[in-house]
Parts: C-alpha cells; structure tokens; sequence
DNA sequence: CTAATAGTGTCTTTAAGACATTATGAA
DNA sequence: TTCATAATGTCTTAAAGACACTATTAG
C-alpha cells in the first residue's frame, strides 16, 4: 500500500512532523456546569410527607468580571483532556462531587459572552442525588451554595404567516439561597421559515447572575423537562432506595406541575423494582422501598 | 450605585483595561457539519412512484492529513462570529447553500482527533430540500458529492448487575457516492452505574471517512431519528409543495423503516395543508399537495 | 381494462387521565 | 380512633397498529 503525496510531495507523516499551527486566533473553552439536586424541605407536622424542590448549585464570584454574582461552577479545559473530563475534574476539585451522571448540553459562543476575552463555554448538566452531597470538600466550598429554582415560562407574542413563524419566550427564573434570593428575565425568540431557522437568547435581567449563566440553566430546565418524559434520567436525583411517592415528586419538581398517582404508577414503575424493605417510623402507612432498575 | 472593587482594589471596568490574556494553550474550535437531504432514485416504470434516499454532503480531502478521504464539510470559527454564524457561512463559501434548517449537534472534543493539534469540532446537522441544491456553486463544488446513506445497528453486548449495566453498540454506516461507497463501523459503550455515566465512541473501521466523522455521522443519524417522531423537523427535507406519501417517505428513509399509511396519517398529517392542487402526469390517481403549516 | 397509488373506514390493543376505594401504621 | 399516605381498581377517552376497502388516473 503505497502512501499518499500532497501537492508539495509530502506523505502524510511527513506533513504532521512539519506542521506548526498557524497564527490563528483560538478561543478558551471552559465547561459549565448546571449540577441539578432534588432537596426535601423541612417539614413541620410529623405525618406529613417533606416536599421536594429542584436545587442548582451555584458560586459565588470573588473576582472580576461579576464580582459578587453567582455563576455556575466551570473552569477552562486543558489540552490533554476531553470536555467531558474536565466536567469530571472542575466537578471534584471545586465541589469534592464524584461520580455522578453528566450530559453535554449546548456549546454557547457569543463572541460577547465573557468581557474579558474569547471564551466558549461548553455546557454540561449533572444530576446527583441529594443525600450523597457533600459539597464542603471543595475549593469553592465556602462560596458555594445551592438555590432552590422556580422557573417560568410565558408566552410573549406569536406571529405566523404563510412562509413562517416568529415566537417570543419569556422566562423567568428564581433562584432562593440561604443568603439572598436572586431572580433572571430571558427572553427568547424562535423564528422558523422557509429562509431558514433561529432561536436567539437575550437577557433582560441579569439579576444576580454572572456571565450568560442564566440562558444556561434555562437551556438546562427545558433538556432536563424533555427528557424525563421518555428516559431514566430522573433516577439519578433519588437516593439508592427510595418510595414511588419520592420518585414521583422528583417527577413534579422537574415538571413543575402535579402528576396524578395511579397514572404516573403504571407509567414509570417499570424503572424501578421492589425491595423487601418499607419505610418507617412515618405517621402513615409504611410505603415500599423500590432500588433504579438498570433496564 | 457604588462600585465593587476586588482584592486588587480595583472596579470591573479598570480590571478589565487592564486585562490581558495568559498564556494557557487554546484549542483550534471547528465546526463540521451534517448536511441531510433526502434524494429521489429515478424509477423506470413510469407507473412507479420513486423512491427516496437519506443523502449526506462529503467533500474530498485535498491536503493532510486523511489526504483523498472524504470528510463532513466545515471550517474554523473566527472570533467575531458564533459557531452557528460560522457554520452558515461555512456552508454558504463551501457550497453555496443558503437559507437552511441548522441545529447544534454535539461538541467533540476527544485530544486526538486531530492529528495536527489541538482541535474541537461543534457540529451541526443541516436539512436541505434536494431541490433547491446547488452545490455547484461553492468553492469546494468541484471536490463535494452527495452520498446516499445506509445505517446499520447491532447489539453487541449487554452486561448487567445490581449496580448498573454495560452495552456495546455496533454501527455500521455505508455512503454511496457517484463515483465509490466507503464503509464505516462504530462500536457504542454505554456504561451507566451508580458511579457515573460514560458513552465512549471507538472507531474500528475508520473506512474512507477522515476524522472522526464516522462518528459525528453516527450522531446526526440517532438525534435525527429521534427527533423526527415528535417534531416536525422532517418538512425541513420537503419541497413547499408535497404530496402526504412524500412526506410519509421521508419518514422512512430517516427512520429505517416502512411505516403504514393510515396511522402516518392520522399523526402527523397536521403538520401539513392541504392545497386546492393536485400531483399531474402519474400513472395513477393524482395526489392531493400539501404545504408545510408553520403552527 | 389494468397497474399503481390515493384516501378512508374500522377493529383491536394499549395507554393516559381522572377519580374512587380500600389498606395501614404511629401517635 | 384519627390523620395522612400507600396501593390498587375502574371508567372514560385518545391514540397507535394493522389491515381492508373504495376511488381515481394514464395508458
């Protein structure tokens, strides 16, 4: 098999040993994170069941730019390393969190999107069960916090015509923390036809939120209400047992809305498998304890 | 409104004057896109309705590395621009396409990917209607071809325990061009367990594709056959005026497989409206034609 | 008339939504 | 015994799958 020559006569390892990058300008990559938890809120009568609210787990800046906001824990990736590795490590060094599901979510390029330079993030989402957290071992321990999130959707405007669409999104999310409350206006605009299609973000409120953080985590909201529709990708939020109940209420805190029992029972029971173990000491009937069936 | 000043003392608009980058190494960030169409074969007997083909655009190499494989067409993003902008123009230089259906992919990252350095690919798929190509007119016009494309998928392996499971997937992709079919395979590991998740992509038989495209292929395929069922991303590969079963066609070529035409109907005839038009010169009953309802 | 597709009817099966009923344990 | 949740039954409605039947054109 004989090797290929280029138009200079070069083979191919020819050409790599002489090849030096040109003088091009690179941007950074850093990997966000939208690290997702699903967190019981103290109850005050015995009987009741705790509710569960969708937490995001969020840093504060102690530098410029965004001094004093809250981001989204990230950092740069390195060159020996894939985007996915560096979640893997920014995930352990700042927040001490190991082995817990990761999904790429959207690589974010607006030139203008850091102050300081050219700077792409690509995005993960992280889910991870509330009861293994154990943040205080990271770096960033002491300036991370997680908030609980209420995220709202409402529809601005809608124009349709016989070549195409134009519809405005929107969001409004707010972020509680022990320590202050902050809350992000997005809005989004769809246009679709026949000249093509586009689906642009623009903050409306920054709030306390650093960078584009905030068109992030609704980006993550809406992959995480669309997947777990038709996935197992809610187990990851629940703890090694767990009831039908939690796993329902992980359901609803995603959803942002109630689901009926008998129906959701039927539905997505089959992703998980009894134990012989029941819950105890509750002011109710015990329930059964099921374990995620891996399918 | 007073100004917060950081350690250095100094306010976010005197940080960032002052602001230079380090010298942390950059990847090279290209985009490489996934262009879909969905071809007629010519019929012979003119009674027969023809059929269609899943066609994907590849451009020849011309230079190292992968020298004369075939490759997904893409570019360098440069700073001024997102990586969707820059696939837009990407495909408007390259191939003269303009106006068209575009959504990020995934974001490959993998170190070695490149032989020559340090480069991340964004992808992208792009929908085209076959009939308004006119990949005549880019610069790479001379050196692009579209090739008709076969996916095969197998079940390898399927391991698991208590604590989470392991399956291998292997893919097979064979582009037929004008002038050679080249074949691809792929093996999928998908390992999900209670320490984490993981989804790694080996090439076995890297075929006559360059890069990693096999893979990236291989990814467009599976979002787009998921994708089809609950949106209406199909019309993207449609002329304005179609017939019901041409839509029904473009179904089953993405998805693989023949589907029935009743229920087709029923489902996703509401993405469509009926025009006063009807399909002429078939040897059979005219059809009535459609256009796409933007809803 | 014939070949081939267009378009619709209908039967079966499955699943979702909504709500009601019965069961059970701690205080 | 009571409160609150557990667990399941059932009625209704909607949709998917499968197939059959009728309609319509060019040649």
């Amino acid at each position: 098999m004989e090797e290929l020559r280029d138009k200079n006569g070069l083979t191919e390892s020819e050409y790599l040993a002489a090849y030096h990058p040109g003088d091009y300008e690179n941007p950074s990559v850093a990997v966000d994170m939208v690290i997702f938890t699903a967190m019981e809120k103290e109850s005050h009568n015995y009987r009741k069941l705790p509710e569960k609210e969708l937490c995001v787990l969020l840093i504060k800046r102690g530098g410029h730019p965004f001094l004093g906001k809250w981001a989204l824990p990230g950092g740069f990736v390195e060159p020996s390393e894939t985007t996915e590795q560096a979640a893997q490590r920014e995930l352990k060094e700042e927040t001490g969190i190991d082995n817990i599901y990761l999904e790429q979510l959207y690589t974010f390029s607006e030139p203008g999107r850091d102050p300081r330079t050219w700077v792409m993030s690509c995005s993960y989402i992280a889910l991870v069960d509330s009861k293994k957290l154990n943040v205080s071992a990271g770096d960033d321990a002491d300036r991370a916090e997680w908030f609980s999130l209420k995220f709202e959707e409402s529809l601005v405007s809608e124009n349709e015509d016989d070549s195409g669409f134009e519809k405005t999104i929107e969001y409004t999310i707010t972020l509680s923390g022990k320590s202050e409350t902050i809350k992000s206006v997005v809005t989004r605009t769809i246009k679709r036809s026949d000249k093509g299609s586009q689906d642009r973000y623009i903050i409306k409120d920054r709030g306390g939120l650093a960078f584009d953080h905030a068109v992030i985590i609704i980006n993550a909201v809406v992959r995480l209400r669309g997947k777990v529709e038709y996935t197992d990708i809610a187990l990851n939020l629940v703890p090694e047992y767990f009831t039908l109940t939690e796993l329902q209420q992980v359901y609803e805190v995603i959803l942002g809305k109630e689901l009926i029992k008998a129906p959701f029972r039927r539905k997505y029971s089959y992703l998980a498998e009894p134990t012989d173990d029941v819950t105890k000491d509750a002011g109710h009937r015990p329930s059964k304890l099921f374990r995620r069936k891996w399918k």
